[in-house]
DNA sequence: TTCCTTTCTTAAGATATCTTAATTTTTTTT
DNA sequence: AAAAAAAATTAAGATATCTTAAGAAAGGAA
């Protein structure tokens, strides 16, 4: 079977270890304190007002984020696939009501733990502690990338970025999502693309 | 003297235990790596194209970043003041040149430490560590509040709840300038405020 | 106080992007 | 394979925000 236990925690091994270097026990430990679920296509796994428990390490899959504005439209904030952790990180952090919500965008399989066992691993695993801090660190930085990109491009060149630069995604993702996460109508995107060869 | 050094250590204290405790011996140990520095207002601290050595503690003052557009206008992306950490983070942390510059928008006071220190310190005192996860925490979701702000709000309503819920900032800092991290014109802002009362 | 620089305002014309609504194409379900 | 649903395209008119250029006000230096 393609999702065995150990083949998971092989794979999350080898993406702690990008990091900071863990032995199998180490990862057993923490392995021990995850939990598995399979979402289906379009399922919901947290809506808007509710308290994001959990933290979700993607195994296989995408999950998307966003809110749905004043005029009933979702706009998308967020897109993460395998090999990414994702939550809705205000919430998950501080307990309050997420504003957002996070859909699987395909059949996707997470890993997941809650903030107290993830405090918990802390104490028992100071490196884990190492781990969050850079790839927190590692998301700021993302997150101002993405701040850059919206400040610098128009639409057109957000989107022809979009494709050049994250193949994985573009590939994956609806062409109406890519232009909600991109901020443009699917309208003005149809127009773009039409004049880009 | 307003900022002898026992009164400096004493507000790196009180900042540092908003997230965790730390002794006066644990606080002696940081205190001992930081180095102090004034600039004078509209001095440059980071140039484009320089690597960021330093994370930079403000004691008393405001710094900005920002970036130069193809058109030559500054287009400032944060503001910084008393008890923030400030850095071009991406430049810090992976040691890459900066594309953004830090300035001194009025006379400013910081303690700051290089990153070949901070990882030192990280493993003289772990919990140093989880203050630095924590605070990257924060400073992750003040960047997705900033984000959500510009997806959600207009021109004006940035503008309003700029003022509204940044007093400190909006009071220190030239209109002209807060137009710039609003992402409207001067011109355009002028005009904003003409038809708000 | 006066001069010089910095900051703020006014107004007219330009433009990137949106809105609405209808049609076509693609994908999913029966 | 047909029917239904979802996604993508087209086009025309609307609008928020920018650009340019000039002048007024405010602040700092001499």
């Amino acid at each position: 079977m393609c999702n065995a236990p150990t083949k998971v925690k092989e794979q999350l091994k080898k993406y702690f270890c990008r990091y900071v270097d863990f032995e199998d026990t180490e990862i057993d430990l923490v392995y021990s304190k995850l939990s598995t679920k399979t979402f289906r296509k379009k399922e919901i796994i947290l809506k808007e007002s509710q308290i994001c428990k959990y933290n979700y390490f993607i195994i296989k899959g995408v999950i998307r984020s966003f809110y749905i504005d004043e005029k009933g439209n979702e706009r998308i904030t967020q897109f993460a696939i395998d090999n990414w952790w994702t939550t809705n990180m205000e919430s998950f952090i501080a307990k309050t009501p997420s504003t957002q919500y996070l859909e699987a965008v395909e059949d996707t399989t997470v890993l997941y733990l809650s903030k107290e066992t993830l405090d918990t691993l802390y104490v028992k695993l100071p490196k884990l502690e190492r781990l969050f801090r850079m790839i927190t660190e590692n998301m700021l930085i993302a997150n101002l990338r993405k701040s850059d990109i919206f400040l610098k491009m128009k639409s057109k060149e957000r989107y022809v970025h979009f494709v050049k630069n994250l193949p994985d995604f573009s590939q994956r993702i609806p062409q109406y999502m890519i232009a909600s996460y991109l901020e443009i109508t699917p309208e003005y995107l149809s127009e773009l693309r039409k004049n880009l060869h």
